[in-house]
DNA sequence: ATCAGTTAGATGATTCGTCAACAAAGTTGA
DNA sequence: TCAACTTTGTTGACGAATCATCTAACTGAT
């Protein structure tokens, strides 16, 4: 292999910045809606999108997708919830493999009392500190990016 | 608390696209260490300032703090490193409580191997697909990202 | 109808990350 | 000097995330 390109200064602070926020962000995010809800993030990332499914149910394959998660880390996670009371697990109707989940009244009302607080917390950290015009190139920029990982992700080399 | 002021479309969107780079680029980047160097995330972050580090012996403290990392975080991450013999712990000579970390020539010899691979990758999936101007804005907002969560962090309201 | 291939989900092992509690050593100030 | 406080690091418990493996069930072609 050629002599590697490695990261000038400037780009070595751009992705140390990014590195940074990540971390910061999303871990001051984590915090505050343990201590301001009692749920974990990803407690909360999963009653997001079940509290806005029909009658809060919905398929352990769409629940993933939606998430961006594997079956193994939704399976693993549902199992928790379950011990909490957060959702509960029903057989599919149509796919007998399938695993329908089901948001508990405990789980709607955590979700209820812990989405204002985020929400807040989100425009605080990071919508109240950005210009309109950041957060576009941001999200046009992101968006190539997560194109660039999908097209790749899906090009399995055949063959090469 | 009064009505809750929500994202509106266009901030669901930013807020989801930065969520998912994320989780797609963190999570591409390990997944390619791992395949092509056997060392995980975590472990070639730790390696990275102790292999910049003079004779590779740094101080667990400063490590930490470069890293962003609390003390119980860094210790449970070296003790498992010192297992698979990328580190060693040593005594501080200078403050009794202190441990130093030293990078072992096993540990030398993985991070010099994947790092070459590691900052193509970091090329190929970010830098290769924004604009210069992009990563500019980018750097300069999560700068001020990152400065108001220092500020809120450090200001414990005092009596408020 | 059958067999190959795929998909859905669960599970165990392992690593990663956080919190709370602890111990030992340093620091400060009366 | 001595007590209060802070800093540094470790540990145990638990939640979180990935990987490999497994079973059951769906799909499609012959």
């Amino acid at each position: 292999m050629a002599e590697p390109r490695w990261l000038d200064g400037r780009e070595a602070l751009v992705w140390r910045r990014y590195l940074d926020t990540q971390r910061e962000l999303l871990g001051a995010l984590e915090r505050e809606t343990l201590r301001d809800s009692g749920l974990s993030g990803a407690e909360y990332a999963v009653l997001v999108p079940l509290s806005a499914a029909t009658d809060g149910v919905q398929r352990a394959r769409e629940l993933g997708a939606e998430l961006g998660w594997d079956r193994s880390r939704l399976s693993h996670q549902i199992r928790r919830m379950e011990k909490r009371g957060l959702v509960g697990r029903e057989e599919c109707e149509t796919d007998a493999r399938g695993s329908m989940i089901r948001l508990t009244s405990t789980g709607r009302a955590a979700i209820d009392a812990a989405a204002p607080a985020h929400v807040e917390n989100v425009r605080r950290h990071f919508f109240d500190v950005l210009t309109v015009e950041e957060q576009e190139i941001l999200s046009e920029a992101f968006g190539r990016v997560l194109t660039r990982l999908s097209e790749e992700g899906s090009t399995k080399d055949p063959c090469d």
